[in-house]
DNA sequence: AAAAACTGCAACCGCCAGATA
DNA sequence: CTATCTGGCGGTTGCAGTTTT
């Protein structure tokens, strides 16, 4: 162990990037792309270690970075996913394209904890830091169906039970479950999926220059439907388009691959409107889910967790296991 | 106006794991 | 198998700008 061979050599700059420097590293990756970082400095013209250029660029330099402000929406995926992950800042950023592990980490540092500290929330548990109780209130039917959820036992997982449940539990003041006879009836998973955190980790080895998954492909060969949805044309049966997002989505489907529409009909809910999905995404308290093809749902306009959904081209495709059962969620379309 | 305290963020450090010799 | 190299990650530091005293 100890330092890499390159930092180890003498008169290395240390500190602050220079102008000048940046501009020689730019022009060098835009010629010939990203490689052997090591040799980065001697063919650049720097007098850095590789290291320090690798960082410059994934940091700073990189095209594809989104500067400013991190957006409501990105806050609250930022603390869905943090509730999961932990300090995997690299795994979070991986879900944010345009972002760096190292400005998240520095926004969770400086914003986000504080913010959940004076909300009387243990930014590491996620619990409210004085009362247990109010937790174990709010826990739902729904968790005592997570077996059905994660069809394998508890011991294979790499989260315990409880932090399983504190994962998929509400934070930021906001429902995102309610309970529903149904699920009795349903699996939420018909792929065996059990590893809680594979929802997101999925998304880990995601070109950094790119951001395109190179995990489509290996769902291909497993059997996953990993055609893009068609995420802009949302349409009801009234043939209306919805591309706002935010909805309770009461989503009833047959467990066999015809469905009855007469009978959701039937029991079509008030305030309700029936709707066919058509494989689209929707995230679920930071979880990417994406929606059976031809499935019929029941969806509601709903105010609070408001999510503006701005076009198609800023939706992000995540290939992923189908949904069967019934199920009652508040849902956000990503 | 000046000093102290605070804040945000870029960059560094140390560790780890995988690849390679 | 072992040693070394390298890329990647999370924790931490230190600087510069801002706010408070």
């Amino acid at each position: 162990m100890g330092r890499h061979s390159c930092c180890v050599k003498q008169k290395l700059r240390k500190g602050l990037w220079s102008p000048e420097e940046d501009e020689k590293l730019l022009k060098y990756i835009t010629r010939f792309g990203v490689g052997c970082w090591s040799s980065v400095p001697k063919h650049a013209g720097l007098q850095r270690c590789g290291k320090s250029c690798r960082l410059r660029w994934i940091n700073y330099l990189r095209p594809d970075l989104k500067r400013g402000m991190f957006s409501q929406q990105e806050e609250d995926l930022i603390l869905n996913l943090h509730q999961v992950l932990g300090n995997r800042w690299a795994q979070i950023a991986a879900q944010l394209p345009g972002r760096t592990d190292n400005e998240i980490k520095n926004f969770w540092n400086s914003c986000l904890k504080k913010k959940l500290m004076k909300q009387g929330i243990d930014p590491n548990t996620h619990k409210p830091i004085t009362d247990n109780n109010d937790v174990k209130d709010k826990k739902i039917e729904f968790f005592d169906k997570k077996s059905e959820f994660f069809p394998c036992s508890s011991s294979s997982m790499p989260m315990g039970g409880a932090e399983l449940e504190q994962a998929f539990h509400v934070n930021n003041g906001g429902l995102i479950l309610s309970s529903s006879s149904s699920m009795e009836t349903g699996s939420f998973l018909t792929k065996s999926v059990c590893d809680p955190l594979f929802l997101v980790e999925f998304q880990s080895d995601i070109d950094p220059i790119t951001y395109n998954s190179n995990l489509l492909s290996q769902y291909q060969q497993t059997g996953y439907d990993t055609s893009l949805p068609n995420l802009a044309s949302f349409s009801d049966h009234s043939g209306s388009k919805m591309n706002t997002s935010s909805f309770i989505m009461n989503e009833a489907r047959e467990s066999s691959s015809t469905t009855n529409s007469s009978q959701m009909n039937n029991s079509l809910s008030a305030g309700f409107q029936q709707m066919t999905f058509e494989g689209e995404m929707f995230q679920f308290n930071g979880i990417n889910v994406k929606s059976e093809e031809g499935c019929i749902g029941q969806w509601e306009q709903q105010n609070m967790h408001e999510v503006q959904v701005n076009n198609a081209s800023d939706f992000n495709i995540y290939p992923m296991g189908s949904l069967s059962g019934e199920y009652t969620d508040v849902f956000h379309q990503i």
